[in-house]
DNA sequence: CTGAAAGCGCTTACAG
DNA sequence: CTGAAAGCGCTTACAG
C-alpha cells in the first residue's frame, strides 16, 4: 500500500469520492455535475449538489491539472519584483491572464543571471507557459533554455531568438526625444549613459547613432551616469561643465536627480538647461518642474505578452515580434535653447 | 480506456516512465535517483542520470504535488496589483517564501469585495496556503470564508478573526506624528481624512481620538480630503482657511499634493505651514521640501506574513497577531510652529 | 539495493 | 443517463 504517513490535504477537504459515496453515485457522475455536463438527470444532479454543499466540497485543482494536462497558470519571471517597471508589467500580464481564466505565478531572480535558467525551468514545470521579463542571462544560455520551456514569451530582449518577443523600442525613443530637442534649437545635447552592457543602454546608443547620422551639425555628447536618482544628482556639475543646453537622463530617476541638483545650484530649468527623462514613471508629473520624458505603457506591454502567449497556446503562431514605441510626453522641464 | 484526444504535455516532455524504460529500471528507482535517495547503487544511479540528461527529463511538479499532497506554492491575494503598497508587500512575501523553497501565486480582486471570496477559494485550491491582503469584503463574509481556506494569514485587517493577522498600527502612527507636531509647538493641527469607511481611515480616527484625550488644550481639526495627490492639491485653500499651523495628509500622495499647491500659492513650507505625510513612499525623500512622514517597512510586513504562514504550515501556532508600528521619519516639511 | 503495486484526486471514452 | 475502469505522472511502504 502507499498510504502516506501523516500528510493529507492541509484543510482536510472532502474529495470527489466522499461526495460520490454520500450521494450514492459514481465519481464520474459527481465530476459531470461539477462540470455542468447536461447529461445528468435533474434529480441526481440536485442530490449531488446538495451533498457538495453539505460537505463543502471543492475539487482539487492539482488533480484536475494532472488529469487535464494543463494548469491554467502562467509563470512570470522578473529580475526584481521591487522594480516598478516589472511591477507594472506584472500587473498588465495578470489583468489580461485573469480575463482568460488564467492565474499568474511570479518569480524573482534577484538580478542573478546565473539563477535564471533553473528558475525559469522550475516555474515552467508548474505552469502551462512562461513570460520571461528582461532576462539577464547571456544569449547562448537563453537559446539553450528556450526549447526546454516553450511556450515562452520574452519581454525586452532585442536579439532575434526562437520565441515570441515583446520589446520596447528604446532606440527610436531616444531618437524622438533628440529630434524634439533639436526642433527647440538645442545644438549641444548630452546623454547620461546607463549601466554599461545593459540591453537598454545598447538601445540608447543605437538611437544616438541614428541621430548623429541624421544631424551632422549637432553636437551629441555622452557621459557615464547611472540609473539612480543619486547618479543624476552627482553628475550635475560635470553636466554643466560640458556647456550642453539639454541633457537626457538614462531614465526618469536620473533626470529627477539632475533636477534636484539644479535647484540647489540655482540653475533654472528649462531656461538655462533643459532636462529630459525616459520611462514616464508616475512621479515624473509631479517634480519641479514636471519632467518631459518618453512614455511607455508598461501594463500594455504585459498585456501584449499575455496575448502573444495565448496565440502560442493555441499554436496560432510560432515566433514573432511585437514592438512598443515610446511616446513623447511634453511637460515643463524641456524648453527652447537659451 | 481513458486516452485523451490530443492533449498531452504542451512541451511534450519525457515522463518518469520514459526514463525508466530507457534505463531499464523501474519508475521507483528513477524516482529515488531524482530525489537523491542514497539507497541506489552508484552504477544504476549513473545510468539513470545519463538517460535523464539525454531525454531532458524534468519531473512534473503537478504530479509531484498530487502525490505528495503539497504544492510548495502560496497564494497572495491583493485588491490591486497596481498599488505600490501591495507591490511592496508582495515583494516581501515572495522573497521570504523563495528562501523557503516556495513559489507565489498572485491574484488581484480589482478592488471588488464581491469577487474576493471565490477568488481566494480558487487560489487556495491551487496552493498550500493563502495570504489575504487588505481584504475589502465584510467581516461576516471573511468569517465564513476563513475556515474554508486555512491555513490563511490576513494582512491589515483590524478586527479579531480566526486567522493569524499581520497589521500596521496606523492609529499609533498618527498619534506619534501628532505628538511630534505638538512638541514643535503646534496648537492647531488639521487632519485631512481619507476614504470614509476604509480600515485605514478608521484607524486614523482612533489615533486622533487618543491624542485629543491626551491633549485637551490642542485644537484637532478634521476635513474631508481623499487619497490622491489631486485631493491634496485641491484641499489646500480650505486647509489654509482653517488657520492650522500643521496639516496631516491621509497619505504621502495627499501631502505631496498639498506641497505642490503651497509652492504655487507662495506659502513657504515649513515656515508658514508644516505638512506631514503617512507611508513614506519612495518619493517622499525627493519632494520639495522632503516630506516628514510615518514610515512602514512594507516588505517586512510581507515577510512577516510569510513567517506567520510558515508557523501555521508546521502547525506551531493557531492564530495570533503581529503588529508593525510606523516610525517617524523627520525630513524638512515639518518645522516649529510659526 | 530494487521492483510491483497502490495511491494521490481528478476526467472521460466506452459500454451498457 | 450512468458506472466501471483506465489514465494523468509522480511517490513510497512493503516485500523481497
Amino acid at each position: 500500500m502507499a498510504r502516506r504517513p501523516g500528510r493529507t490535504r492541509p484543510s482536510a477537504g472532502a474529495t470527489i469520492s466522499d461526495v460520490a459515496e454520500a450521494a450514492g453515485v459514481s465519481r464520474a457522475t459527481v465530476s459531470r455535475v461539477m462540470n455542468g455536463r447536461p447529461t445528468v438527470s435533474p434529480e441526481i444532479a440536485a442530490r449531488v449538489r446538495q451533498v457538495v454543499e453539505e460537505l463543502g466540497y471543492n475539487p482539487s485543482r492539482v488533480a484536475q491539472s494532472l488529469s487535464l494536462g494543463k494548469t491554467l497558470t502562467v509563470g512570470v519571471i522578473v529580475p526584481d519584483l521591487g522594480n516598478p517597471t516589472f511591477q507594472q508589467i506584472l500587473h498588465g500580464v495578470n489583468q489580461a491572464a485573469a480575463t482568460a481564466g488564467y492565474r499568474v505565478l511570479v518569480a524573482d531572480s534577484a538580478e542573478s543571471a546565473q539563477d535564471e535558467p533553473p528558475l525559469v525551468e522550475d516555474v515552467r514545470r508548474r505552469t502551462d507557459a512562461v513570460i520571461v521579463c528582461s532576462p539577464r542571462m547571456r544569449t547562448d544560455e537563453l537559446e539553450a533554455l528556450l526549447p526546454r520551456v516553450q511556450p515562452a514569451v520574452l519581454i525586452n530582449r532585442d536579439e532575434p531568438l526562437p520565441a515570441t518577443r515583446v520589446v520596447v523600442d528604446s532606440a527610436s525613443g531616444v531618437a524622438s526625444m533628440c529630434r524634439h530637442l533639436i526642433r527647440l534649437g538645442h545644438r549641444r545635447i548630452l546623454h547620461l549613459d546607463g549601466p554599461i552592457g545593459s540591453n537598454a543602454q545598447a538601445a540608447r546608443m543605437r538611437g544616438l547613432t541614428l541621430i548623429a547620422e541624421e544631424n551632422p551639425d549637432i553636437e551629441l555628447l555622452r557621459m557615464p551616469g547611472g540609473s539612480s536618482m543619486d547618479a543624476g544628482y552627482e553628475a550635475f556639475d560635470a553636466v554643466m561643465s560640458t556647456g550642453a543646453t539639454a541633457v537626457l537622463g538614462f531614465n526618469d530617476l536620473v533626470s529627477l536627480g539632475l533636477l534636484g541638483a539644479a535647484r540647489e545650484r540655482g540653475v533654472v530649468v528649462p531656461d538655462e538647461l533643459s532636462v529630459a527623462g525616459f520611462d514616464d514613471i508616475p512621479f515624473a508629473r509631479f517634480s519641479t518642474p514636471p519632467l518631459t520624458t518618453m512614455s511607455v505603457d508598461l501594463e500594455a506591454v504585459g498585456e501584449a505578452a499575455w496575448r502573444a502567449l495565448e496565440d502560442r497556446l493555441r499554436s496560432v503562431v510560432d515566433a514573432d515580434l511585437r514592438v512598443f514605441t515610446p511616446a513623447l510626453v511634453q511637460r515643463a522641464s524641456v524648453g527652447l535653447a537659451p
